[in-house]
RNA sequence: GGCGGAGUAGCUCAGUUGGUUAGAGCAGCGGAAUCAUAAUCCGCGUGUCGGGGGUUCAAGUCCCUCCUCCGCUACCA
C-alpha cells in the first residue's frame, strides 16, 4: 500500500512588507491542514517562503541604502521567524533568490518558449519614471494642462513602449474554461470561482512576462536585457520546491499540489496565469486554489495609513499561541472576511477553551485523580449512554476530515466541540460524584468513558492547538508515538491501571490585566 | 454599466435535488447541580426566512420584479 501524498503551500510572501495578521492567517490555515493530514497518515509537504524580486524590493533596498540581496536576507528572516514563532510545521522555506529557484524558472521559461507560447513584442503603457511603474488608465488622473498623473503618487506618467516577451495567454482562454469546467472544485470558495470564470470568459490578453527596466530578478535565458516578470518568477516556486526541473523525485511524489492557499487579492495569478503557464509547459496544474478572506480590526478596515495593523507576534504574546490559532480558525467561516476584536478573542478563550474544553478535562481528570488511585479506572459494562458518547468521539475524525478536505476549518472545529458539549452533558447526566457513594464501579466506568473521550478530543485538537493538545495527552499518559489518527481506534484505547500525572489546567481563563489589579 | 454573491431569531451563521410544527452557537430569561478553571447541565424563540407578484397540492428552497449590501471587471506585488 502506498502512502497518500499531500502538498500544501502558502503564497511566498513579498518581502517588501513586515509580516502582519494576513500572513499569519494564511500560514496558520496551511499548518492546520498539514498537521491534520500528517496525523491522518499522509506523506505531507508543507511549503512557505518569500518572494524577493521585483521593482518594489529594489526600490526599498535602495531606500534602505543596502543592496537588494542583503535587504531580502533581512526581511525574509522576519517571515521565517514568524512561521517558527507560530509553531508552523513547514517542511521547507523557499526564497526566490535561491539558485535552485533560478534554475527552475529558467527551465520553465525554456519550456514555454519551446511550446511556442512566448514571443518577443513590445509592452506599451503609461509609465511613471518617478515610481518606476506602469499604470492603467483607471489609475490615472488628467490634469488641466492635459498631462496625466498617477492618482496614488501624483507622479507624472508618459506613454512609453519597451520590448517585452509575452506569454500567449489569449490562446489559453478555452482550455482554462474547460479546465474549470472539468474541475469544479479547483477554485474555492464557489463565489471566487465564479469571479474567475467570468473574468476568463471576458477574454484574455497576452501577458507581458519580462521587464527591461529593472535588473533585480531572474534573467531571461538568452536575453540578459530582460528579467522574468515577478509573477512568473514567484509562482514557479511551487514546483521549484519539489525539485523542478527534475520531474522525478519529489516532483513525481508531490506534484500537483493539493492546495495553494492564497489571499483573495492574488487569486487571479494562481487561478488563471499559473495553470496556463503549467499547461503550456506540459505540466499539471494544481488541484485546488483556495482564496480566504481578510480580517478587520475592531470592525475597522486594516491599513497602514490608519495605523491599525495587527502584529501577529504581539497577538500571540498577549493571548497565547494556541489561543490565537484557535480563534483565527474558529471565529469565522473560512473563506469569509472576519473581524478581530479583543472581546471576541476573550469570549472564545474563556467560553470555548477554558469553560467548555479545559474545564471538561479538569473536572474529569480531577475526579479520576481523587477517586481512582491516580490511574485510568477500570470500566465495567457499557450502557447505551456510554456508547453514544464514545461513538460520537469515534466519529468526529471522519466528520472533521470531510470539512477539512474543503477547507471548512471552522466547521471541523464545530464538530470537535459537539463532542465536547456532549461530554459535558454526559458528565452532568451521569453525575459521577453521586455514583462515588452509591455505585463506585459505575463511577469508574463513567470516568473511563470520559477519559477515553478526552483522548479522542485531544488527539483531534492537535492540528489546531499542538501544544495544549499535547499537554492534555500528557495528562492522559498517552505515549508520544500513540497520538496520530490511526490510534483513534479501540485497539489504542486507554488501558485501565495506567498511572496518570497530577492534573493541571490546560486552557486558562483570560483575565484582563486591569481587572486583575482591581 | 456588465457579471457574480448575499439579505433567515438581538449577534454570527446552517438550511441537501421545493414536502412534516424553519435550526445551531453566542447573548438574554428561568431552573438544577456542585465533580470542575464560579466552570457545567436542563428548559424557554408567534423570526412578515429583504419587499411585492407568480408557478405548485406544497417555496426560505423555483420564476419575475423591486430595494439594500458586497465582490469581480487584468499586467505593483
Amino acid at each position: 500500500m502506498t502512502t497518500p501524498r499531500y502538498y500544501v503551500t502558502t503564497p511566498i510572501y513579498y518581502v517588501n512588507a513586515q509580516p502582519h495578521i494576513g500572513h499569519a492567517y494564511t500560514t496558520l490555515a496551511c499548518d492546520m491542514l498539514a498537521r491534520f493530514k500528517r496525523l491522518d497518515g499522509f506523506d505531507v509537504k508543507f511549503l512557505t517562503g518569500t518572494d524577493e524580486h521585483g521593482q518594489k524590493v529594489a526600490t526599498s533596498a535602495r531606500a534602505a541604502g543596502i543592496d537588494p540581496q542583503r535587504f531580502t536576507d533581512r526581511v525574509s528572516r522576519n517571515f521565517r521567524d514568524l512561521a517558527e514563532f507560530m509553531a508552523c510545521s513547514n517542511d521547507d522555506f523557499i526564497r526566490t533568490t535561491e539558485a535552485r529557484h533560478k534554475t527552475s524558472v529558467q527551465a520553465l521559461w525554456a519550456r514555454l518558449v519551446d511550446a511556442g507560447d512566448i514571443y518577443l513584442g513590445a509592452y506599451a503603457g503609461w509609465y511613471a519614471t518617478r515610481d518606476e511603474a506602469f499604470y492603467t488608465e483607471s489609475e490615472l488622473e488628467k490634469r488641466p494642462d492635459g498631462t496625466y498623473v498617477a492618482k496614488a503618487s501624483g507622479a507624472e506618467v508618459e506613454w512609453v513602449e519597451e520590448p517585452s516577451y509575452f506569454f500567449r495567454l489569449s490562446a489559453w482562454q478555452d482550455r482554462l474554461l474547460a479546465f474549470y469546467e472539468a474541475n469544479p472544485d479547483f477554485i474555492l470558495p464557489k463565489t471566487r470561482r465564479n469571479e474567475v470564470v467570468s473574468f476568463v470568459q471576458g477574454g484574455l490578453q497576452d501577458l507581458s512576462v519580462s521587464r527591461t527596466a529593472l535588473d533585480w530578478g531572474i534573467s531571461v535565458p538568452g536575453d540578459d536585457a530582460h528579467v522574468v516578470y515577478v509573477w512568473l518568477d514567484a509562482l514557479t516556486n511551487y514546483i521549484t520546491a519539489v525539485g523542478f526541473p527534475d520531474t522525478d523525485g519529489d516532483y513525481a511524489r508531490y506534484w500537483p499540489a493539493d492546495v495553494h492557499m492564497v489571499g483573495k487579492d492574488i487569486l487571479r495569478f494562481h487561478a488563471v496565469y499559473w495553470p496556463a503557464f503549467l499547461m503550456a509547459a506540459g505540466l499539471r496544474p494544481p488541484r485546488r486554489v483556495f482564496a480566504h478572506g481578510w480580517w478587520t480590526n475592531e470592525s475597522q478596515k486594516i491599513s497602514k495609513s490608519l495605523g491599525n495593523t495587527i502584529d501577529p507576534i504581539k497577538l500571540i504574546e498577549t493571548y497565547g499561541l494556541d489561543q490565537v490559532r484557535y480563534f483565527l480558525l474558529r471565529e469565522v467561516p473560512f473563506g469569509n472576511d472576519g473581524d478581530f476584536s479583543h472581546a471576541a478573542m476573550v469570549h472564545r478563550i474563556n467560553g470555548d477553551l477554558a469553560n467548555d474544553f479545559g474545564n471538561l478535562a479538569q473536572r474529569v481528570l480531577s475526579m479520576i485523580h481523587k477517586n481512582c488511585d491516580k490511574m485510568v479506572p477500570s470500566p465495567g459494562a457499557m450502557t447505551e449512554d456510554d456508547r453514544a458518547l464514545l461513538d460520537a468521539a469515534a466519529g468526529a475524525k471522519a466528520r472533521m476530515g470531510a470539512a477539512i478536505d474543503v477547507q471548512a476549518f471552522h466547521e471541523a472545529l464545530e464538530h470537535l466541540w459537539n463532542v465536547v458539549r456532549a461530554a459535558n452533558a454526559y458528565v452532568d447526566r451521569q453525575a459521577p460524584w453521586a455514583l462515588r457513594k452509591t455505585d463506585p464501579d459505575r463511577m469508574r466506568t463513567v470516568l473511563y468513558v470520559l477519559a477515553e473521550t478526552l483522548r479522542h478530543l485531544a488527539i483531534l485538537a492537535q492540528p489546531v492547538m499542538p501544544d495544549s493538545a499535547g499537554r492534555m495527552l500528557d495528562l492522559l499518559a498517552v505515549a508520544e508515538d500513540s497520538r496520530d489518527f490511526a490510534c483513534l481506534d479501540a485497539g489504542h484505547a486507554l488501558c485501565a491501571g495506567l498511572p496518570l500525572p497530577k492534573p493541571e489546567g490546560v486552557f486558562p481563563r483570560y483575565v484582563d490585566p486591569e481587572a486583575e489589579d482591581a
